[in-house]
DNA sequence: CACGTAACGCAAGTCAACTTGCATTAGAGG
DNA sequence: CCTCTAATGCAAGTTGACTTGCGTTACGTG
């Protein structure tokens, strides 16, 4: 039978696919959250989702993708865009947005889970959420602009990288703490620079 | 035999004990160039050092493990203090010096090994790296104050924070590349903040 | 409501990380 | 040179990630 006459291969999308789908991340997610990311075991998420394990193998093929699927489904990834009336009360919030994230376990997972490089299949997510993340900073740099509180000139996206680049400093390598005068700091340097 | 009459231990530090661990990083360092992080073999370690999987397993515990202290044996952690006569030009070498480490295979490779969170024993070498980082910047910042380059009052581990975090958002998180226009910008934004 | 098939259940097996008990070897100290 | 023992060699086993082949179920579609 030649392929073109055959339906477009429907998938299935609701019922019990999509049951086991649930199941198996909210199992997942459950079982991280107890014994961490290194303690998640296949057969453990597939006994409490009621499932076998040949589903979950066949359906993500392995534990990472598993575990980031699971933390993708639960992160809300959009980001507010503050609008406080000033530059410096804008990135404030936002740096503390973001802050408060990444100390959320779920939020933390999903930041460490981003470094691993072996899920090439991840890299379109992965644009799409600091393309997003970028937009909210830009927004913010240009009503800071309008408002005449921005150098002229200001490459957005250096200014934004600027920003959070010290969180994920800390949060990732140095693992100091996030706390607000370490916020209030970073906002600050950012804003007034080294030059006198 | 009470334990106070005996010898302290005596550690056997050269011959055979050295050999055999010479052996296993240079063949661990080996393999994680041909085959990559995730394809690290104890078997095929223990087969090009000529030694057995036991010796491995006992001396360095998990595969983990035994990358990171074959990084590290590697790793010269001692970053150079430019001196160039101006703030611009130590930032820029500084700036320099790291993403050409973090693009190096065993650098970036350290750098993603630092992020998981699952080698408590190694805090202490990640404390002593970091310290002796910021121990450069300090200097390099130090300079630019007695220059009259440096705004009074600005905290040294957050202005080198700004300095490194972008980079490390850059390499870890959202990969875009590190070109002079991407180090130069970094530094430029630093130095004169968002403010007019 | 009947049919086709995507997705699941089940059983068996592969592979590599990691462990354990015991014999053997080779440095370090006397 | 002799002794003690830390470190290695060796064999056997455990565990969990991941695969494969096949029969079964239940959702989607006509």
């Amino acid at each position: 039978m030649p392929e073109s006459t055959r339906r477009p291969a429907a998938r299935r999308t609701g019922g019990r696919s999509a049951r086991v789908r649930a199941a198996v991340l909210q199992a997942t997610i459950d079982v991280v959250l107890e014994h961490g990311a290194d303690g998640l075991s296949i057969a453990e998420v597939a006994q409490r989702a009621g499932v076998h394990e040949t589903s979950i193998y066949r359906r993500w093929g392995t534990k990472s993708a598993l575990a980031l699927d699971a933390v993708l489904d639960r992160t809300r990834t959009d980001l507010p865009t503050p609008d406080t009336g000033t530059l410096r009360g804008d990135l404030l919030a936002l740096l503390h947005d973001v802050a408060v994230f990444v100390r959320t376990p779920v939020g933390g997972l999903l930041l460490r889970m981003a470094v691993q490089e072996d899920l090439a299949e991840y890299e379109a997510a992965r644009d799409q959420f600091w393309t997003a993340r970028y937009a909210v900073g830009a927004t913010v740099l240009d009503r800071a602009e309008s408002r005449g509180e921005l150098r002229p000139g200001v490459d957005r996206r250096l200014a934004f990288e600027a920003l959070l680049g010290p969180l994920h400093t800390r949060v990732l390598l140095t693992r100091e703490p996030l706390d607000d005068a370490f916020l209030e700091g970073t906002v600050d340097l950012l804003l007034a620079g080294l030059t006198p």
